[in-house]
DNA sequence: AATGAATGAGAATTCATTCAT
DNA sequence: TATGAATGAATTCTCATTCAT
């Protein structure tokens, strides 16, 4: 049976990834898996892929940078710090919420490749941090390690996702996000 | 190399084992890497653990029930919401400086090991869960998910710990731990 | 060497996998030296079969299954106690005589395997024991215990093939049919 | 705490080798598990038995070549073939009966160590065999292939063991040797 | 005699990847 | 593009055996 031309082979297979590494890590999950899933030989996927290890790079680095450009364009539109950071965190929320096993692949996933990002490649971290250091910069925020600050967000925003993976917590994280914002900034600025 | 007597090879397999998953990951790790570290044969090992899966899990048990024990002492310690919670977060930080390794270790690897604990031993969450639970009840926290808070509490302190990890952050948690618990407090009642 | 097509790799491994298994037993024999023998990796076997214990398994299931019901057909042929018992007989010598290495096979093999088998699954020992427990409710067998007799008949008919693999006997087993064939009736009407 | 003088611990590490062989086959038992049993360590068992290997073939050897001798004087206490090969017949069912494991042991263990016998080694085979070709030359068994009845009888003999092994038949030989010896002769007679 | 840690060879199995078709 | 047989290296684990104590 030929496939047809026009095949979205790539995207189921990218689909398929996703929810493996994020069900049973990277790790664990073999190319036969994916395969598997999507219904297409093992070798079949060597046609889109370059292999495994670019696999889940392909469809970190993608995701990953598109999502700190989308984090700097929602700070952009805003002018105050306090409003720069709920945006973002706003943003984190619903990034989460179109796509929670997406959302789980990056945080996950990003442990080994980050250190493959181009050096200067935008990052959800450094998107952050850039606004907290301003904020202090700008006195909006109070003077502190914006690196600590930075992480104080991170752990807010990031651990409800962790909870919720876990069943501790109930899925939507827009619903908590006004809480989010609050804790954060509180956190930030309780020196 | 003497053969055995005062033989401490038990630990040292788990000095090393600890050292490997937390560098390279438990599933990256392999069994022979463990065993050129701690330079025996890879059947030796087999005489100490039975497998590499109880490897990684009577590491885990035995420190994760030890450090949930000693989170609910510090809390039992103090009598105000506020002092427990201070109490149990600088008991994180000391965790983490006495020996960052096993406490990253108890991090990364808790994921695939929860499910093994039995169902009524304590665990850190439970204790933060618990004294912020109490909290709401005594009015000294305002009233809120209880969960929530927890998640506010753990990101607080566990991501700095992730964030040291990738260098972002110098390795001393117990010099940020005064800024952990006001942070924390400041998320837990601003709601 | 052709990579594939028109391949009969499967059936090279089940016919090298019998050779050595009759050899030098199941647990004496490794996938190794089966892959050896077929001249594929060891890795290739298993596209073939899930692994050693199915390996075995198979290739007894289908023939044991498949030997069994010819049985039964060449006693439904017939009319007689005696004639059911001689046709059963002359099956196994020519089985034996067929391919002596693959009934040496489910011979040898059956001990740790039978368990395995559906629980109504037709066996040799069934088919003949059928015939023995017909035979003595119609009196053409004299009454006695129908298990004892089947033994009887076993004992008469395999035995000669040990003695052959020793080379206490020569090969074939056609040659001494008509022999079985008394000596079986006479143990069974000898009571 | 040193064991007593005067320990049996060779027998009993025979006893369990018996066991667990008839139980597990003797590729499937290691050391450990016989060690195991005898509640020694692996180490002390290589102070009663050079390996696994003379394990086995002295257990074997010992127990098989009495049995045959034992065969032998049976035979030779009788003066007509009939009385020699039931008295034989009936040394089997004895043998049986007084220690079943063992005599499974012989009967699943002899084919990888009958090659190891000394070349003029008394083996039951050559007992019958001698005894039945005698019958042949004094006419009181019909000429025949001495070696095909040898098989019969040992087939007659042995089969009820291996049934009774997988249950299908009650336990004690001896009740059924009076069958057996009819049978055998009746077999050996039929031509 | 006995212990138990250690060895080293080898077992079964998995897996990323290649390649003829 | 797609298939699927094949590879070869690596992995987990077992086991008979040795040896210092």
């Amino acid at each position: 049976m030929p496939r047809h031309r026009f095949t979205n082979t790539r995207e189921r297979i990218e689909r398929a990834a996703i929810q493996l590494f994020v069900e049973k890590g990277v790790a664990a999950t073999s190319v036969r898996d994916v395969a598997r899933i999507v219904d297409i030989s093992e070798g079949a996927l060597y046609r889109h892929f370059a292999g495994k290890d670019e696999l889940v790079w392909e469809i970190f680095e993608r995701h990953y940078v598109a999502f700190a450009s989308r984090l700097e364009s929602l700070a952009a539109a805003e002018t105050t710090a306090r409003g720069k950071l709920a945006a973002m965190i706003r943003g984190f929320c619903h990034a989460y919420d179109e796509d929670p096993l997406l959302f789980r692949f990056l945080l996950f996933v990003q442990h080994g490749q980050l250190s493959r990002l181009a050096p200067g490649a935008p990052t959800p971290v450094d998107a952050v941090h850039s606004v907290i250091a301003q904020g202090i910069a700008s006195k909006e925020i109070p003077a502190q390690n914006p690196d600590l600050a930075t992480a104080l967000v991170f752990g807010i925003v990031l651990q409800p996702v962790t909870f919720t993976a876990y069943g501790r917590l109930s899925s939507s994280l827009t619903s908590m996000c006004d809480r989010l914002v609050a804790a954060s900034w509180a956190a930030v600025t309780t020196v």
